[in-house]
RNA sequence: GUGGGCGUCGCCUAGAGGCCUAAGGCGCCAGGUUGUGGCCCUGGUAUUCGCGGGUUCGAAUCCCGCCGUCCACCCCA
């Protein structure tokens, strides 16, 4: 038998609820911030990613999804976000408009990786780019909004991490500080990390290995090391969310592994993670990315926010009701004379608002009360080649089990002017 | 890429070398006579225990390999 591939799944209704929870309120928080959608295609040059994302990165170099077309172009499943915004906003000549441009998108990603909790090959993530503009302002206000859909979805015990790590600049003149910190250590240290200590040495500081944390103390902390400028910026985009009233937390170890990060980085992690893979929502500012990818020097922030992870998150604090809606009305047909009426009489039915269907199969009227009892209908109504004779159709109340009969032309308004149904209350036993 | 746990009906679970041609619960389907549900009762729903080898007179139960899945590391949303 077929199966979805490794690392996919199929959401099923029960979670496909939960999703719909998720986006309602993350395109409402968007629109309250300005934001238009925008839905980039599934797949790119692989070149706009290697630039974009960074050549050196884990994304770029094991994780993509790359394929050669019939057309000899080479092509990669979308990894991640940003880069395909920034890149729509070059094509599509949006410098002109009015900056920032505020550009949202809910689209799966693809990555090659080993799957557990909360980590899958395809996921689907909520993000925001804001672009052309440079501003404290802007970066509190983004992180806001995260925080906000979070609230609005009922989340508790969530952290804001934020930290800065400078511009290039700054980088470059941290760096070798950084090295010559580890550099007597380099033998003591993890193997993993040796690599890390060429290649990205400022991972050095969240490393977990037991090998490596001992000298991780003292190590000098980027944020003592920026310029009087990119230090100024850090502090207005605190003050910023201070005024905001968020409760943020600064990690001088939080790197994130895109190369394209500048400035401001951030994610929003609960308080106490269950799992290891936490992280609900993550970004940060990355004013060098456009000029990467061919632009002119443009600034930018935004962030990705894994809505698999938000799902999984909002079961844990116990806010998933997995009560299935089910229709008002099922409408039980009685002999092939009724078949059409019942058909009939289910669309007028919908054409008003209720939603109502067939107890299918031709079965028994017992096996079609059966099954209505079971999906917990407000009403069946039975239509009968008998009552059909004068006309009429029987409404039953499934949980009083009253019932009467009505002419066929007045039952959708009977049901329509009756008091909305909103409990999925179970049948009781008399 | 590395390490570990687990794989019996749609779901949950029993089973630990012969009494298992696999049991129970939930769910689903049908029926309990004539056009009426929920409770109850009856029946149906895995020719087979992820797949392939091996050990044995005999394997769902032991061994090996593969696959799948879950968890952790790495990394990340």
């Amino acid at each position: 038998m077929f199966q979805a591939p490794r690392g996919t799944r199929d959401l099923l209704p029960a979670e496909h609820r939960v999703r719909d929870r998720i986006t309602a309120v993350v395109q409402e928080q968007a629109r309250l911030c300005g934001y238009g959608f925008i839905e980039p295609p599934t797949f790119e040059n692989a070149e706009l990613y290697s630039r974009g994302v960074g050549e050196a990165t884990d994304i770029v170099e094991k994780e993509m999804y790359v394929f050669e077309d019939r057309g000899g172009e080479r092509l990669a499943l979308r990894p991640e976000g940003t880069a395909s915004v920034c890149r729509a906003y070059l094509q599509h000549g949006m410098a002109n408009l009015p900056q920032p441009v505020k550009l949202a998108y809910i689209a799966p990603m693809f990555r090659y990786e080993r799957p557990q909790a909360g980590r899958f090959r395809q996921h689907t993530q909520f993000g925001i780019e804001a672009l052309g503009v440079r501003d404290a302002a802007l970066d509190a206000e983004v992180m806001d909004l995260g925080w906000r859909i979070a609230e609005q979805l009922g989340l508790r015990d969530l952290v804001l991490l934020i930290n800065s790590i400078g511009d290039l600049e700054d980088r470059r003149a941290y760096v070798p500080k950084l090295r010559a910190h580890f550099e007597p250590h380099l033998e003591q240290i993890a193997p993993d990390d040796r690599a890390r200590f060429q290649r990205a040495p400022m991972r050095l500081l969240d490393s977990k290995d037991e090998r490596t944390r001992p000298y991780q103390e003292g190590a000098p902390l980027i944020t003592e090391h920026l310029s009087a400028e990119s230090a100024a910026y850090y502090a207005a985009v605190k003050d910023q969310l201070d005024a905001l009233g968020i409760r943020y937390e600064e990690r001088p170890s939080l790197v994130r592994g895109l190369d394209y990060y500048t400035h401001t980085v951030f994610e929003l992690v609960p308080n106490e993670p269950s799992g290891s893979q936490t992280t609900l929502l993550a970004g940060g500012r990355y004013d060098g990315l456009i000029e990467q990818i061919g632009g002119p020097p443009t600034p930018g922030i935004g962030f990705g926010m894994g809505i698999d992870r938000f799902a999984l998150q909002l079961r844990e604090q116990g806010l998933v009701d997995d009560a299935e809606e089910q229709p008002q009305v099922i409408i039980a047909a009685l002999g092939a004379g009724a078949a059409s009426a019942a058909g009939g009489l289910a669309g007028q039915l919908r054409r008003a608002g209720i939603s109502a269907t067939l107890a299918f199969g031709g079965r028994s009227l017992k096996a079609q009360l059966r099954h209505a009892g079971r999906a917990g209908c407000r009403w069946t109504i039975i239509v009968g080649e008998r009552g059909l004779a004068a006309g009429t159709v029987t409404l039953r109340d499934m949980a009083s089990a009253e019932q009467r009969d009505l002419p066929l032309e007045a039952v959708v308004n009977e049901v329509a002017g009756a008091a909305p149904y909103t409990e999925n209350s179970p049948p009781t036993a008399e």
